[in-house]
DNA sequence: GCAAATTAATGATTTATTCAAG
DNA sequence: CTTGAATAAATCATTAATTTGC
């Protein structure tokens, strides 16, 4: 829709020099991919089958073995991806947080940020989002733990169940490479007696499947 | 607890002069009040009342009173309190949002604060909330707005499922290592509408969940 | 034993919710 | 009541661990 030429962004916007300096507001908040905003992204690379996979493996023929040098912990980004905390900088952390400190604010984040920096690499954005997450994810293990205490006691059973799942991802093309995968045999526990469930066979049929004690 | 003097924050940060250069991160995600996470803040700083908003707010000591010099419609905050948008500065960013524009990154706000800025004082952070809010109103009222509607699609199939399982084979002793494994979010297709799945939550429970259509 | 396969952990974003100024 | 601002929750994505198949 409205694909002219040049739309109203590109009008609103264009002839600006962008300065790189003053973009205070936005190095924690607005680091984004451009996913969202670019409905009709140039097709050119899609059809080079790019997997994310080829840049997992580590693309030297041999490496690995288990040599890990001694500081090799943590950290040392090269091309600089993500925050890789190191041993004393996680310990720190916790520290404080053990000690109260939950939403530090643009101070506390400056200085701890510079403390930490003797440690390692790290940024304040890294502080900032570590105790978000720290926080939250302590919150949802207290409500689990709690939750577990709740309802635990009886009818507690177990069962095999075999899937098979098409793990291609909602938006994705896929019509070239299935990307199969095959859960093997899991045990499940937590069943209910007077339940019933479900067996995913093969790609698309998924049927039903009664809960058999199954001896243990 | 273990209120001591000086508690682990205090010997963590101190003696660091504060340098108000570089704290890019912070001026739009940390200006929060203290409220939350300072129940024995040391009350040294704290009666400096340090603020984020007195980067925020023009440090002009008058201004305001009724003025108003042409283009009063709004803005012109006194001491200083929230971004009051322009009439102008409004219908540019509904334009652009009609044309898209959903999350900005962080060039484009530069981009758009440049512009906005000569119908009004406007900050980056200003855009950028303004486009959080917008979006998520929007979709508020057409949520609602399709609520009222009976809601009529009946696609099929697609859903997803999340499980966790306990790895440990059959005969496995297993009072050791828990060892469990959580599978993550699949898409399981060939799901029928008129029949119920299940997914397993946490490690023990195991819960009914209707197949949602799931928009697609 | 190694390396691919796959999970768990967690850093980083995005979305939903809440607070409060006007 | 509207809406800018702030926080919390949910989600996504990447990396370190762990397991499994040769």
């Amino acid at each position: 829709m409205g694909s002219s030429s040049m739309n109203v962004q590109d009008q609103f916007t264009r002839g600006l020099p962008w300065e790189h300096e003053s973009l205070s507001f936005l190095t924690l908040a607005c680091c984004k991919r451009l996913s969202t905003l670019a409905p009709k992204l140039p097709a050119t690379t899609t059809a080079t089958a790019f997997d994310l996979k080829s840049f997992i493996r580590p693309e030297n023929g041999f490496k690995k073995s288990n040599h890990i040098p001694e500081t090799p912990q943590v950290e040392t980004l090269p091309g600089g991806t993500r925050w890789n905390p190191t041993q004393e900088q996680i310990g720190l952390l916790e520290m404080l947080y053990r000690d109260g400190m939950r939403t530090p604010n643009a101070q506390q984040i400056e200085q701890m940020t510079a403390q930490l920096g003797k440690y390692g690499k790290i940024e304040g954005k890294n502080v900032f989002y570590w105790f978000q997450n720290h926080k939250a994810r302590e919150r949802q293990k207290q409500k689990r733990d709690s939750l577990g205490r709740g309802h635990c006691p009886r009818t507690y059973t177990a069962t095999i169940a075999t899937l098979t799942v098409d793990t291609r991802r909602h938006g994705e093309t896929g019509d070239e490479s299935p990307n199969k995968r095959k859960c093997r045999t899991w045990l499940i526990e937590g069943l209910e007696e007077d339940k019933e469930y479900y067996k995913v066979e093969g790609d698309k049929t998924l049927e039903l499947f009664p809960l058999h004690p199954e001896a243990r």
